[in-house]
DNA sequence: TTCCGGTGCT
DNA sequence: AGCACCGGAA
């Protein structure tokens, strides 16, 4: 037994209607207003947002996930357009690999599922760039289905509520996915609401260093305020790549060169200023040939690639 | 300078 | 289990 994060004897449904009952207000009034939620947009859609949304803010996915539905608003589009348009309309998003696998993601949507975003966790899972959170999100928001979404924000917020302590770094347990199962509403609507209010709350109140307690809806029955916030913000986090001088910040550097290159071509003496270390800036090259994010040609000369 | 996070590979 | 991968906000 290595999990401590939650209590083990709060596991009963009445438990948890006060959670909701506060909860669902605090989402009708605070939720933000994004294109993909409140059933406005398809599968698709949701999909879409979700791969968008990992690693990476919402605020800062918004006018992304509208240009791309823009141009790509079914997996059929997105599955006809080349690698060099989805790497370039994915600008300054991050993580340019994302691009790729929602691009193959769409293809094979087209080749194995006939066009339609399939809503099973296991169809889902086995799609490019689809792991267990994005699965269980677009079955819950998509499909609304009854599926406990256990991201780290909810983690978060049901570890402090309802355990009174900071859940720990490293991959969900199964102890934090049963709690979030069993705190679930049963209804399959209400879950959708309690998932997607839950999430919410640790985005803007519920933080990780500095929670807004004093916004909280489930302020008075919180376990982790009660307890005087013990070891807040003491998750154990992945030792801190500095970023200057890494391989990512090199990388970075040289798909936004060919991003803004005509044709996106740009020679190598020309891909060379953008790093002294020529060590480096080759291993960086050939780290991205091998992403399929970049195309090396026979005078060395870059490209995004064509297929 | 530090913080934030899901997927996929080793 | 640990690591690489991103850019922008705090």
């Amino acid at each position: 037994m290595t999990d401590h994060t939650v209590s083990p004897d709060v596991h009963s449904d009445d438990d948890y209607s006060a959670y909701h009952d506060a909860l669902a207000p605090w989402w009708a009034d605070h939720a933000r207003d994004f294109p993909w939620r409140f059933g406005r947009t398809d599968a698709w859609g949701v999909l879409l947002s979700e791969v968008m949304s990992q690693q990476t803010p919402m605020t800062r996915v918004l006018p992304y996930w509208q240009s791309w539905m823009a141009v790509w608003s079914s997996p059929d589009k997105l599955a006809e357009a080349t690698a060099a348009e989805v790497i370039s309309a994915w600008g300054t998003l991050g993580y340019p690999r994302r691009a790729l696998r929602l691009r193959e993601c769409a293809q094979e949507i087209v080749a194995r599922f006939g066009g339609r975003v399939p809503d099973t966790y296991e169809e889902l899972v086995s799609l490019p760039g689809i792991g267990d959170y994005t699965a269980c999100a677009v079955m819950a928001f998509a499909y609304g289905k009854r599926v406990p979404v256990v991201d780290t924000n909810i983690r978060r917020v049901l570890s402090r509520a309802i355990g009174g302590a900071e859940s720990l770094g490293g991959a969900a347990n199964a102890s934090e996915r049963k709690l979030a199962e069993n705190a679930l509403p049963r209804d399959a609507r209400m879950s959708v609401i309690w998932n997607q209010a839950t999430m919410e709350l640790g985005a803007t109140v519920c933080t990780a260093k500095s929670p807004a307690c004093d916004e909280c809806p489930l302020r008075s029955e919180c376990k982790f305020a009660q307890a005087g916030w013990p070891g807040l913000g003491q998750k154990r986090t992945r030792p801190r790549q500095t970023f200057t001088g890494t391989n990512r910040q090199v990388r970075g550097k040289i798909l936004k060169a060919l991003r803004h290159a005509d044709e996106h071509h740009l020679s190598y003496d020309e891909i060379s200023q953008v790093w002294a270390d020529s060590v480096q800036l080759d291993a960086c090259i050939a780290s991205l040939d091998e992403d399929g994010l970049i195309e090396i040609r026979e005078d060395h000369s870059l490209t995004l690639p064509l297929g």
